[in-house]
DNA sequence: TTTAAAATTGTCATATAGTGGAATATTGAT
DNA sequence: ATCAATATTCCACTATATGACAATTTTAAA
């Protein structure tokens, strides 16, 4: 279908005539052929259009595709959906179609994207086929992410979709790499979002896995500074999730260091509100969590 | 500036060639005509070469203008910014601009959004200056309100804007259409984020003003259907700022029909809440309005 | 229903978006 | 520095986006 085509329902809808919409920016009739499909549209002209009717180009395209959100954040989303139902089937047909478009076109991008559906894979089963993508791969994929110098959108979601299988001391410069290479994008809700997720997913893996809590904690400088970023990011007052988060983050941070008492009053804190406010499941899982490190820390043998 | 020159930036921090991001969409030779700022691009050609890079028009905008929002989203936030710091001269000049454009084109739009600033005008100083805009703007904006089949952002940031000065009446079969009419973009975040506003700033607007709580209360069944779809809107676990400010207003609507015990432990559990978060601005507000809710009530001669 | 004004579409001219391929510039290996 | 390979630009050409204005349809008032 034709974006003219939406342009005059929603034209029609504001009431206004083709003659004020056009006053100015192009003709009459250009643009009554363009909205009857009959003619695609420079970028220019339809900048200027969109302008005149108040209305954002995302928004234009959502409406325009039937209220359904565009190919990129299907694409994360669909990837993310296999990977928390543990669907490999899935995830393999996703790599594939973009395997198919890396060869196709030879254009690094749909490469990326399947490295990074192949490095989830793995982490839900190892046996998870990888005929066309070599041992290199997430070694390929950090050496772009370090070659960008502005992370948008897409650097930060591909990122926070590996960063699992990195080595600590390379999530540590990387993370360090992707707050600094997005700060322009500070004001802009989406990429912002994306960059607290990183941060948080950074913490989380530097505290390490449960069952290691009673080992040497090393990180424990660097935990620091992505809280501060963190602190220094989400500064307006209504991120309360994030809040929460910190504060669950506060507490874990503790009970790592051997601060038990400390610890637990933080997480049971952040989870008390979460009961509070009927967030149920979140709360489930952050108690769930909290129970798994107390149980590893009184047995450590295991 | 061209938008081909901000393409060409990112495509080379990509570390894709023209032949590679052209395959497929448009010729080489046209891709680089179009990046040295040679010539425009349609829209559909634009579009797929978007995709390819994995970048939503909006991010791509927001580059292009130098990590500036969009002039619909810079439009909105001067003219609450104005209102907020009560800078009725600069309203002022917005509106002029506005009625500026709408005599110029004749684009009703312009008309609603310069009714718009008129109305929070005339909120801060009963003599702000109207000239242009006769008695019956209000009532043709709703009109218009009522007339458009679905709301989009624009729609739902002009009806926020002027609910204060419409009859209740109205207001409840405006919020009831805003509801119902942007239906389609509940997936939509900044369009989810206006519908929730809506419903807030509804639900306030029939508590009344806190000098009146004293007065018989007939909106009940109104406050409770608006409240059923904030939770319905609202239901995802994270949105947790919206879930204190509706333990808040559950609060209040129980002060406002005289449950005086239930009600003061409902808002101070939600300023609790903030509170504990650090989220000190919002809960002193929150702490203000019932305190004045609690004064009016003991001194209902004011 | 008639009629005049307003809104939209059709026709044709032209400016410019977009192509293919040759010419040039860049890159990177020896 | 030299050379081959690759990436980009230039140029002549074609397709199509866009404009001017006439023809037609729609709207709305009498």
């Amino acid at each position: 279908m034709e974006y003219g085509v939406t342009l005059r329902k929603i034209r029609k809808q504001k009431g206004i005539t083709l003659k004020e919409l056009a006053d100015g920016i192009c003709s009459i009739s250009f643009l009554s052929k363009f909205e009857r499909g009959d003619s695609d549209i420079t970028l220019g002209l339809m900048t200027r259009i969109l302008e005149k009717l108040m209305l954002s180009f995302d928004e234009f395209l959502y409406v325009h595709h039937d209220y359904q959100p565009s190919k990129l954040e299907i694409f994360f989303k669909s990837v993310n959906t296999a990977y928390m139902s543990r669907d490999t089937v899935q995830l393999e047909k996703l790599k594939n179609e973009e395997i198919k478009k890396w060869k196709r076109f030879g254009v690094e991008t749909y490469h990326w994207n399947a490295m990074m559906i192949q490095v989830l894979g793995q982490i839900l089963d190892t046996q998870f086929t990888h005929e066309e993508l070599k041992e290199n791969n997430i070694r390929l994929l950090s050496d772009y992410l370090f070659r960008v110098e502005v992370w948008g959108y897409y650097e930060l979601a591909l990122y926070n979709g590996t960063l699992l299988l990195l080595e600590p001391d390379m999530v540590i410069m990387l993370s360090r790499t992707a707050f600094q290479k997005s700060d322009r994008f500070k004001e802009y809700t989406k990429v912002k979002d994306a960059i607290t997720a990183v941060l948080f997913n950074t913490i989380i893996y530097l505290l390490g896995p449960v069952n290691r809590f009673h080992e040497k904690f090393i990180y424990q400088k660097e935990i620091g500074e992505f809280i501060s970023y963190l602190e220094n990011l989400a500064l307006s007052e209504d991120n309360l999730l994030e809040r929460v988060h910190l504060l669950q983050l506060n507490g874990v941070y503790e009970l790592r260091i051997g601060d038990k008492e400390e610890g637990i009053v933080k997480v049971e804190h952040a989870i008390n509100i979460l009961k509070e406010l009927n967030s149920t499941k979140l709360a489930n899982n952050m108690e769930q969590y909290l129970q798994q490190i107390l149980y590893y820390q009184e047995n450590p043998q295991l």
